[in-house]
DNA sequence: GCTCTGACTTGATAAATGTCAATTGACTGA
DNA sequence: TCAGTCAATTGACATTTATCAAGTCAGAGC
């Protein structure tokens, strides 16, 4: 592992407070493997062995049920999963796909939680990031039940464009379908829903969206910090 | 607080592995208070003052936004909410309404996470309880995003008939504008939801349900344990 | 440069769901 | 017993979203 890597990995909130030693002895006992796109990296079912650490790359997770499939987040680096499978020794609710080439570190899920009996600090890092990603989920639950499909394409590209530095263009990453996915529609209804933003202050050029009238989006959008912001 | 309302907090997942001194210093701390149905005990955007236990009664958990509302989960005796933010110390993203006549401890929010600074025990149950959280809320996601809303009710009434003996009766306690806001969908369409179950299994009377044919619910259904199961 | 493939767009139609209004039934209070 | 209220059901219609099909375009491979 480069020592950039590992320094982005200690950068993460969930190790950063971690001791030296419970954060050495997790990086160890991981490996560290690249992975071409396309690639699954763990099935729902499966039993959850590992803590997913997504070094470089981009992966989705997604889930499949009735006949259907739906992409519930995209895990860019430094990002982790799934945190929760791992503690509580429990199977894995999402599978995992590589989007683009990918470096993942798999911690094994036993020295996980070693660490989080014998590292206060790191048991600390754990709670609040448990709690993060639960008030994230709940966010979703809101974001799905509360908007229709253009709301939250609209609210997606508000919270991109901060992402990538509020220049008003969104490079989108990946295909849009996967984009689809995530937001909870079919393919060929967020191409009407792009449509639909275009008199609400977006144009659309490939797989780039640039938001040319901001307050019009916004109008749109009703963003609320309670299912939008961070966490 | 009676003796066997203690017992019945102390015999949560949450509380049931804490020292003796802890648990006595949470319930100490926390106020017991009687709510007439109705009542908003605290809402969205709120400072996350305090940890709820549902003792007696019924709690909607719900949000609202873009002029919509929705209800989130409801919690029944002995439960709890919000712990994610009581533990990251931010503000909730749902509010609670009492369904019926409740009583409800109030745990100072400070108190908890004091306790889980001193209580390893206890720390390890908030991690457990932290991952369950959030894997129900996945579930959710899931629950909401591959499914039309009458496979939403069938499956519930499946998981809601063993929750309640099995017995192939299911009883709703609560009305049904509350069960069709849970379910993601109007009044109107809650109530062709169960006109469309009738064909496959299910007589109405009232506010309860008789499971005549399962196995043709079922069929409607297709039940997943990954969405389905108890956490 | 050409062909092929897959993502995306667009059109037509179907299905799911929401909105609005009217009616019905149960419950409460006088 | 009657009137009023509220939840639920049902009907009609609107909106959102899905499905299916056809066409377009960009990129990859030969």
């Amino acid at each position: 592992m480069r020592p950039e890597d590992a320094a982005a990995i200690r950068d993460l909130p969930l190790f950063s407070d971690a001791q030296e030693e419970t954060f050495g002895d997790l990086v160890r006992a991981g490996f560290l493997q690249r992975f071409p796109p396309g690639v699954v990296l763990i099935n729902e079912r499966d039993p959850a062995d590992f803590l997913h650490v997504v070094v470089e790359g981009l992966v989705e997770m997604f889930a499949t049920g009735s006949g259907r499939d739906t992409t519930i987040s995209i895990v860019r680096p430094v990002g982790t999963f799934i945190l929760a499978a791992v503690l509580n020794d429990q199977v894995y609710l999402q599978s995992a796909r590589t989007l683009e080439k990918s470096q993942v570190l798999m911690i094994p899920a036993e020295r996980v939680r070693v660490a989080l009996g014998t590292d206060p600090a790191f048991a600390r890092a754990v709670v609040t990031e448990l709690a993060r990603g639960y008030r994230r989920a709940i966010k979703e639950v809101k974001n799905q039940k509360l908007r229709t499909g253009a709301e939250r394409l609209a609210n997606w590209l508000l919270k991109e464009d901060v992402a990538q530095g509020a220049s008003g263009v969104v490079n989108l990453g990946f295909e849009k379908r996967v984009l689809s996915s995530l937001l909870g529609m079919t393919p060929e209804n967020l191409s009407r829903a792009f449509s639909t933003l275009r008199e609400h202050g977006v144009t659309i050029h490939g797989a780039q969206m640039r938001l040319t009238d901001r307050q019009a989006l916004e109008r749109l959008a009703q963003p609320d910090p309670l299912i939008d912001s961070d966490e």
